[in-house]
DNA sequence: GTCTATATTCCGATAGAC
DNA sequence: GTCTATCGGAATATAGAC
């Protein structure tokens, strides 16, 4: 991947979280990027490429800071892991900010778009599945279906909290407060289990 | 209102079911309600107008299912309130479908567009203070503050579990389920206070 | 109030020079 | 590889007759 390519895709990720995925405008990636419209046909195949390609480098970002940890290890707790990993996604910082946003669309996306439905469905497993392991450290006697339930509902919510502070709804403060005490009733309700 | 308006309104909301906010044509619309586009432009101002007059009927319409109950009343218990108040949100009928669609996009678009966040905080928070006001009624001695925080859980939930539902994630039934478990949750969290 | 044109604007995409 | 210039289609919006 060229360098001029990088640099576009970065500018692609601010248009995005900016404007929305249906938002973006060629001409106005290519202001962000400082490059001509035609550069950018030229590195991509169409406006459909751009946003694959966005979507894709994005979600490798996300990765990178979802298991970035630990310079040198204090160890966590199986619940401060679990804590840690839902938490990550509600901070108010510029990369978190993209690419929930990025996120957000893909799903209000994929409501009106079969084609995108299968990378999403994909992904979501993937998220769900980390949470339930993380779970079941936390409460190793329960069963496999209700820590999915629990995992389930957990993202699920985190979605719903995201989208509430991209928003405007609530501050990012009070989401992250909300999701603790979800991860404390859920807990509650799995030891009742 | 004249007839034709709401014509062209129920028509509005089909259309965003099936197409979203943002995939809404003046064109297809106007097809769809069985009218030229000009009229649309001399009963709505613009394209804008149209959206916005959409949106505002659908919030009136969800509150009119969500409070219509019982021709012969065998009363609810408080719980029974409460989850048939959050389930009324989950069916797969025409009607919850297209509210829900129209529900999100009208908060991803709030996302990109300062206009609408006004509206959509205000109604949030209406829902919000209903849930809690039937979580206070199953759980009487809980503080307010627990029982907001629990109710805006329930309801960032519900709407990320709409989400998933209409995006093809997860089937109708499993979201009720889901939900039902997070009530059961909320409430064993808020005895443990 | 409603329709049939049609004007206007916007935007994705390409041609061709350098 | 990159730009300037422009095309062509699609969508919003309006003019004017009925």
């Amino acid at each position: 991947m060229s360098s001029r390519s990088t640099q576009i895709l970065e500018a692609a990720a601010r248009v995005i979280a900016r404007r929305g995925v249906r938002g973006l405008r060629v001409e106005e990636l290519a202001a962000e990027a400082g490059v001509s419209t035609a550069l950018i046909y030229y590195h991509f195949k169409d406006r459909t490429g751009v946003l694959r390609q966005t979507l894709e480098f994005i979600n490798d970002r996300a990765e990178r800071y979802t298991t970035d940890r630990d310079p040198d290890d204090p160890p966590l707790t199986p619940l401060e892991e679990l804590e840690e990993t839902l938490l990550l996604e509600l901070q108010d910082t510029v990369e978190v900010r993209e690419n929930s946003s990025a996120w957000g669309e893909l799903r209000a996306s994929a409501v009106f778009d079969e084609v995108l439905r299968e990378d999403l469905a994909r992904a979501t497993l993937v998220w769900v599945q980390e949470v339930a392991a993380l779970l079941g450290q936390v409460r190793p006697m329960v069963p496999a279906s209700a820590l999915a339930a629990a995992a389930e509902r957990l993202t699920a919510l985190l979605e719903g909290l995201s989208m509430r502070w991209l928003s405007g709804g609530i501050k990012i403060d009070h989401a992250r407060e909300l999701m603790r005490g979800a991860v404390d009733a859920e807990l509650a309700g799995l030891e009742r289990a």
